[in-house]
DNA sequence: ACGATTTTGTTCTCACGTTCACAAACTCCT
DNA sequence: AGGAGTTTGTGAACGTGAGAACAAAATCGT
């Protein structure tokens, strides 16, 4: 029993470049382009064009043979299949560095997202203001998820703390959760996590970089 | 022509989750833990333990069958086949927020990394301390990159700016770049690109979440 | 010394993701 | 109206990655 457009299955791939392919829309919107080909967008996201093609079909038929995508029309699908038309909110819990930077992000707001709280569990940082916001503390976790029906926690603690405050927002019914400490979390089944690693990016780099090097030695020896 | 150990073909997957490995050894380490099994080790770095033991496999034989691994020896392995026993240097361009965060965080230094140069082209953030560095010119760029034979590069710069840095750091001799500017960029052959972009992963989460809520939807009707 | 037990390293199979290549479908021009 | 020229959407081939299962090799107890 499967429905005519299988909104079902999209490979978890393909969900990863979604993101890039409406950045990428939105770039050639802002230039004015109002009708684009797989070939142009693909080159703006930086991938293959057969890729795309494949990619896009997972949604739908939002194309027209022989002329291209309607790059405003393309823009709203993608939005509306990824679920960015209306706004999510998101709390960060750990105001560092980190935190900080976050906060001040714009490219949350206008990307979907709706910063609702910037939690710290350090007494020393509540009530400090970032941007137009206070720093609460974190033990409004509870009060302020069921108020605003968040759904989404950023977590930027150091690693020691952060398998407590992960735990604090699945009990309080975060369901998803963007982890940037250094540091695996385990979570109970229906809990998404993605980690972001900034020393784990920078070390795949240097083993590339690396086997450079070895290969110029090898080369010239 | 294949030589005994093929250090050669390391899949790229594996590739990827050797710094997870090495944060875990670490970890293990830390807490006076010698010997640890495959079971233990993919526990603490969050995967299945077959994958472990395969992954390992591409580097050698470093384990001893019915003990396990040596915890130390197994991380100096890992450490060198990374490259991350001795310091890489790194310049890191934009000190904006982010930029201030990168430009603290502890991470890289513990794990094989040194910053040598903050850069930023506003003339009224150049001289600025951020820790113990002084935030340099831009135009500093090539004559750092000479000295200190620096081949890593992070970009920490709005989008707009970010081709132009990223033509720049090429120019000057970097070969890896880390992007966190939302944008994509193009390199020639032989450099090397990651991007790290929070709202993308935010993004997916998001469609994750938007799933959940429809299946919750559709099993209640 | 030898069998029981543990745990690694590897083989095999299956699923997923990428790319090619082409038919279907649309526009434009005459 | 009809053919030439484009560009999408998709089927098929290929390559890579994941996981189960097992043989090889080490320890331990008797």
């Amino acid at each position: 029993m499967t429905s005519p457009r299988a909104t079902a299955g999209i490979p978890e791939a393909t969900v990863a470049r979604l993101p890039v392919y409406l950045r990428a829309l939105v770039s050639l919107a802002d230039r004015g382009i109002g009708t684009c080909s797989s070939e142009d967008l693909a080159t703006a996201a930086g991938v293959n064009s057969a890729k795309l093609r494949k990619d896009l079909s997972y949604l739908g038929s939002y194309g027209t043979r022989g002329v291209g995508y309607d790059v405003e029309y393309l823009r709203y699908q993608i939005a509306r299949e990824i679920g960015v038309t209306n706004d999510w909110p998101v709390v960060i819990v750990g105001i560092g560095n980190l935190g900080h930077a976050l906060a001040n992000y714009s490219g949350f707001s206008s990307r979907g997202f709706r910063i609702v709280a910037l939690l710290d569990s350090d007494p020393g940082r509540t009530g400090d203001a970032v941007g137009d916001m206070d720093i609460r503390h974190f033990d409004d976790l509870e009060a302020i998820v069921a108020d605003d029906h968040v759904a989404i926690g950023v977590i930027a603690t150091p690693a020691f703390a952060a398998q407590d405050v992960c735990d604090r927002l699945v009990a309080a019914g975060i369901t998803s959760i963007l982890n940037f400490a250094p540091t695996v979390l385990s979570v109970p089944e229906g809990v998404d996590v993605r980690k972001v690693d900034l020393s784990i990016e920078l070390q795949i780099l240097a083993y590339h970089e690396q086997r450079k090097a070895m290969n110029d030695e090898g080369g010239a020896a």
